[in-house]
DNA sequence: CGAGATGTTCGGCT
DNA sequence: AAGCCGAACATCTC
């Protein structure tokens, strides 16, 4: 699921958790997530500590605690973040549970692409404040973007918007939503784009991110959104990004390609090449 | 039953 | 040498 705008909603959803003592901690030991460092230390360092607060970059999470704890979440294909009863018993994909005063806060990952790493530090960790600027940062310019393109000059700009490092947070049906927005052609070559098609696939990567944390992340507003992605028009390409999908502006089928080994959809007459 | 799903990493190749 | 591509990871659904 995860894209920046779901990241944004999964972390709101652990808001009621803000503020509170961890009362008990309980982890999966063996689940994936873990590659990066053992559960149990993870648990023990949780333990006791209270939740201050948390933060996002792209997909990525950083929850911060008390006593210079700071756990790195990211939630893969499949993670999701839910608040549920202090008393809940954990199910086959929970694989780390915060036990609090009221409440638990789950992470809940079928596929286990995700991540869950302990971090200490004083301040924010050194990784974090590395991460490249996100699209929606006044430091993600045009010209930062014309250096990345730049740099990647033969690859094709639906494999560039998969990268993490020139456009954190944006996924596979955020990049299709994109092109498609920006009437460019998934195949076209970075270092094809001129002035023009660079100027509008800064605006339409900026206008794509702020309306998805609006409509999905419920950014600017009081309260969660009931469901993630009940609220995305249907004048999205996302809808339709399916085999049997149509243009819900032109009405024609769109077209269907496997590109850096991720399926595209697009219009073929509205996205001509570059 | 094989294919594919909103992600990342790694090894091999150019 | 930088950068590309496919495979692998684990599980569920169509």
């Amino acid at each position: 699921m995860p894209e920046l705008a779901e990241v944004e909603f999964n972390r709101r959803q652990w808001d009621a958790g803000l503020g509170r003592m961890v009362t008990a901690v309980y982890v999966h030991p063996s689940a994936r997530i873990y590659r990066e460092g053992p559960a149990l230390e993870l648990a023990r360092a949780l333990l006791g500590q209270t939740l201050v607060r948390g933060h996002t970059h792209g997909k990525q999470m950083l929850w911060e605690f008390t006593g210079g704890v700071w756990m790195q979440l990211h939630l893969g294909m499949s993670g999701e973040l839910r608040s549920r009863s202090a008393d809940l018993t954990p199910s086959r994909h929970d694989h780390l549970i915060l036990r609090q005063d009221g409440q638990a806060l789950v992470f809940n990952d079928e596929r286990m692409f995700g991540l869950a790493t302990l971090h200490r530090a004083e301040g924010f960790p050194a990784w974090w404040l590395g991460l490249p600027p996100q699209v929606t940062d006044p430091a993600w310019t045009p010209a930062h973007l014309e250096r990345f393109l730049r740099r990647r000059a033969r690859t094709p700009i639906k494999s560039a918007l998969l990268d993490q490092e020139g456009f954190p947070g944006i996924g596979n049906w955020m990049a299709d939503e994109i092109l498609w927005r920006a009437s460019l052609h998934p195949l076209s070559l970075c270092g094809g784009l001129g002035h023009a098609a660079r100027q509008v696939l800064w605006e339409q990567t900026r206008a794509v991110a702020t309306d998805a944390l609006r409509a999905i992340g419920g950014v600017g507003e009081e309260g969660l959104p009931p469901d993630m992605n009940a609220r995305v028009p249907r004048t999205w390409l996302f809808w339709h990004r399916h085999a049997k999908g149509t243009c819900p502006r032109t009405g024609r089928p769109l077209q269907h390609l496997v590109i850096g080994g991720r399926s595209t959809y697009f219009e073929a007459q509205r996205q001509a090449h570059a």
